[in-house]
DNA sequence: CCGGCGTGTCACGAAAACGTCACGAAAACG
DNA sequence: CGTTTTCGTGACGTTTTCGTGACACGCCGG
């Protein structure tokens, strides 16, 4: 797995250790000290992945990021934010403004190259047009219909949503956070456990083709959506 | 086996010889001259392993040693001294400040390198996105799952993470303190007996698949999990 | 205006998980 | 061989987590 990083960092030792490392992995680097040549660059490329020291002379990396994730072209592209303080006020804010992940200095190689594998791997599965089947219940974005064993099943907006993103999804454990950024959407004010509520729903929505039971707790850790 | 290292060294023949060599074994190599150019580089990165020089102008080697070692988040990193002088009162010395292993100058690279090789090992490897197995036990953190021999096993959170942990880091022996600090949080007011009976009900729970026996009991000092 | 419909929040109870203790077995010690 | 330390285990009370029913609110079409 190869991909394009771009490195947003001001101090050279760093921007060594990491064009070091990252290069070591197959990866191709680009280097930007400031946000303004992170911005030059960024009209040229498309890098897979982003790099953002949290200070950085001039303009934040905070507002750069912001600039990133409003930019209709930019806004997928995951970013990891490097940051100096570990307090847990910056982290919260700096994944309010769409990081994807954040590690906190001194940091070591191996645990960067970790959550970097970890973030692109997550980037993988995409919600698409296209219609998805499992266990022989399918569903279809484009008709916005659910059949569970050529049945049709009545779902309301949300439920449609979440039973999506689980279809597309399936195997993996997310919490109840993870699932409101998903299908709530990033910023909503809303309590976790209605969460709850609605997995309940989408249960009773699958219950008559015996679909409810593809929805499985995990408790202490959140939902999934399992074949078994 | 590819690590980031920091050397700190006064001598530049010194300093290019340790370059080339570690260079050449696939290391990244940090370069620091004295004392406080290591404090500046330890800010922003955390190498695998320190090289530290035992005489240095200004503040000595073993000072840097205890500093690290009373530095929370570096404190782990594993430190090799470089002394000129062979005597055993120094040696002693400067494995009570926290040096993992010492070596004497004039030294041999192929020296070197073996205990360098020697260190790493004995790092402990980080916890992952990625799934683990050992002797037949496997262990998905995406999923969140457990199966012994492709027989699912169901283990509560804390029996989950205590797997976790012990199947990134086999083969190694943990006392009740690291596994609450390492398992349970760095800050949590618990009785040390508690781990035992999380123990207790992860081998029950492992017992299905005839997996517990994995871990196993080091009177005096902790548990381990081990393939055996 | 009114009556579904979708939605978010709350309260309550059940079930699971957790931490602690007491007791006895096993090992280490002298 | 008796004493002491260490560990395994069952039991118990408490806390946490989750499922569920109920309700209030906003929206919209009849």
């Amino acid at each position: 797995m190869s991909a394009t990083i771009l490195v947003v960092e001001d101090e050279p030792g760093i921007q060594e250790l990491l064009k070091l490392n990252l290069g070591q992995q197959g990866h191709s680097v680009l280097i930007a000290g400031d946000a303004e040549e992170a911005a030059h660059v960024l009209r040229g490329a498309m890098p897979d992945l982003i790099l953002l020291d949290w200070m950085l002379p001039g303009q934040s990396g905070v507002d750069l990021a912001r600039r990133i994730r409003a930019d209709a072209r930019l806004k997928d592209i995951p970013i990891i934010m490097l940051t100096a303080r570990a307090e847990e006020r910056d982290k919260v804010l700096g994944l309010e403004t769409g990081a994807d992940d954040y590690i906190t200095k001194p940091f070591s190689p191996k645990e960067l190259m970790a959550r970097i594998k970890a973030v692109l791997r997550r980037r993988a599965p995409q919600m698409t047009e296209d219609a998805v089947e499992i266990a022989g219940l399918r569903l279809d974005p484009v008709s916005h219909r659910v059949y569970g064993r050529d049945q049709p099943l009545s779902l309301g907006p949300t439920e449609f949503r979440l039973l999506h993103f689980f279809m597309t999804h399936p195997e993996r454990v997310y919490s109840r956070s993870q699932l409101l950024d998903q299908v709530w959407g990033d910023h909503v004010f809303v309590e976790e456990r209605t969460v709850d509520v609605h997995i309940r729903r989408l249960r009773s929505a699958l219950e008559p083709s015996g679909h409810d039971g593809l929805i499985q707790t995990v408790r202490g850790a959140g939902y999934r959506l399992s074949a078994n």
